[in-house]
DNA sequence: TTAGTATATATAATTTTCTTATATATGATT
DNA sequence: AATCATATATAAGAAAATTATATATACTAA
């Protein structure tokens, strides 16, 4: 499993935003199964990076949250607000962006015939 | 320019790694101009992240330097070990490896028909 | 001549982000 | 009774990056 890759840095704002924005609603341990699945098991988001992030994007106004209680256990559920709405669409232009210039880095071959 | 962007965090190994295993022989700034060349100048790398970089990864043995002086200038050429041929060899297929599991979760679609 | 740009390396202080550990609580399974 | 899955939260510490600063040479433009 990939989860302790050193890639994943940087990238986790970006997951949530992204999910958020496809999926609507979600609360924190469904983005971690969600990003699990997704991957085929390979990336595994913690909950010690994963929830502060969560709080930070809530007190920025990019995310709302609303409670309920689902057999007996209180879930938290986030959804991007108006302007996170556009936050999230800006972030993943920019991740396909920056995908594209770090390819071509990452497949650079020196002209060596 | 994407120099500042947060998901260059993480990357910074990785990509001198595979400059490094493409080219030989190369210096802290040559290896920032390469990167700005090959991503069209989108991304910038930063001394200040680099040359830690550059330090941490000779101390560990997976690169080894010499110095030159050219044109009353020193350069400090960096090139991998024989253990750091095998580190850059691993590292650029869990790049790819990573952005193929982060491009499934960025391009997923919710089932709204 | 002096100011700015380009080349070249280095480090220190601070900030940000992540990992790891811990805490709490319910429900289901073994 | 113990373990696993569900569910959230925070705190301590480590890792990595940003920003600022320092040093030095060469070239160009005002």
């Amino acid at each position: 499993m990939i989860s302790s890759n050193e890639l994943l840095r940087g990238t986790l704002r970006t997951i949530v935003l992204k999910l958020l924005y496809e999926y609507g609603r979600m609360y924190g341990y469904e983005i971690t199964q969600k990003v699990k699945d997704l991957s085929g098991g390979e990336i595994q988001l913690t909950f010690g990076a994963l929830y502060p992030t969560l709080h930070k994007l809530e007190k920025e106004g990019v995310l709302s949250t609303t409670s309920e209680v689902v057999d007996h256990r209180s879930r938290k559920y986030y959804e991007l607000t108006e302007t996170g709405e556009a936050t999230a669409s800006t972030k993943i232009e920019e991740y396909f962006a920056f995908i594209g210039n770090m390819n071509k880095i990452m497949s650079a071959q020196s002209n060596i015939a």
